[in-house]
DNA sequence: GCTATATATCATTCGTGGCTGATATGTCGA
DNA sequence: TCGACATATCAGCCACGAATGATATATAGC
C-alpha cells in the first residue's frame, strides 16, 4: 500500500510482547506516581510513601516491580533504601506521552474499553 | 535532595491517571501488533486480521479501542474500512521504548509481577 | 542482647479486561 | 431484492494483577 512499506522493519513477536510488558509496567497510576516523584531526585521508600500516599506494602511491591524491570535503581544507605530513576530517557518518554495525550490521544479519557478504576 | 528539584513540575493526579490509561492502551500485544502493522501504511480490517493473526472480532474490538483513544483513524472506503496511525509521534514513542527495552529495561522480560499470558 | 524503625514478603480478595463464538449491521454485486 | 462479503457489537468466561493486612527481615541505637 504505502510506497515505503519496505523501509519499515516489522517488529518480531517476542519483542512485541516485551514492549507490551514494559508498557504494562507503566500502565499503573501508582507506579507512575512513584516514577514522577523520583523525577525530582532519589527518595527513600518512606519519602515515596509520604509523597505518593500509597501504603507502605503497596509502594514496596511496586518498587520491587520497577526495580526488577530496571526502571528504577535502589541503593541501601543505612537502614534506608534510596531509589532513583535508572535512565533519563524515562523522562523523555513521559514528556512524549504527555504530548500525545494533549494533542492526539484525547479520547483516552472517554474510552470505555478499560476503566482503570482509580480515576479522577 | 537533588539541586534542581524545583525545576521539575509534579504531574497532577488526573493527568497521572490519564497517562496510566494511555499506557494501558499500549500495554497489550494485540494492540501493539495492530499499531506495528499500521506503521507500514493504512490497512483494512481484513488485512490487519491477516497480518496479525488476530480473530476478526478481537481485532475489531481492539480497533474500536484504539480509535476511541485517538491512536488510529478509520476511514470507510466502499465496504472496507481503512485504518491508519493518527500521529507520527506514535512511531517515536515505539522507537524510544525499544531503546529503553534494549539498554535499561532489560529486566522486564524476567519480571514476575505480571506475566502477560501471551508471551514467547 | 533487646527494641524501634525501615523495608520487604506473603496470602487473600476482588474488580478489570482480553478472548471467543454468535449475531447484528452495513455495503456491494447480480 | 437477495446473497455474499466486510466489519461491528454483544454476552459470557476466565485469568491476571492491584490493594490490603499481617508478618518477616534487616539495620541502627541503647
Amino acid at each position: 500500500m504505502s510506497s515505503d512499506a519496505e523501509l519499515i522493519e516489522r517488529v518480531d513477536v517476542p519483542t512485541l510482547a516485551l514492549r507490551a510488558k514494559l508498557f504494562r509496567g507503566l500502565a499503573d497510576a501508582s507506579r507512575l506516581s512513584i516514577l514522577d516523584a523520583l523525577r525530582a531526585g532519589p527518595l527513600s521508600v518512606g519519602e515515596i510513601v509520604a509523597t505518593t500516599g500509597l501504603s507502605q506494602s503497596n509502594a514496596s511491591n511496586h518498587l520491587r516491580c520497577l526495580s526488577e524491570c530496571g526502571l528504577v535503581v535502589g541503593e541501601q544507605r543505612g537502614r534506608f533504601v534510596h531509589y532513583r530513576l535508572s535512565d533519563p530517557r524515562l523522562d523523555d518518554l513521559l514528556v512524549l506521552v504527555g504530548e500525545l495525550l494533549r494533542e492526539t490521544a484525547c479520547g483516552v479519557k472517554a474510552c470505555e474499553n478499560y476503566r482503570m478504576s482509580q480515576q479522577s
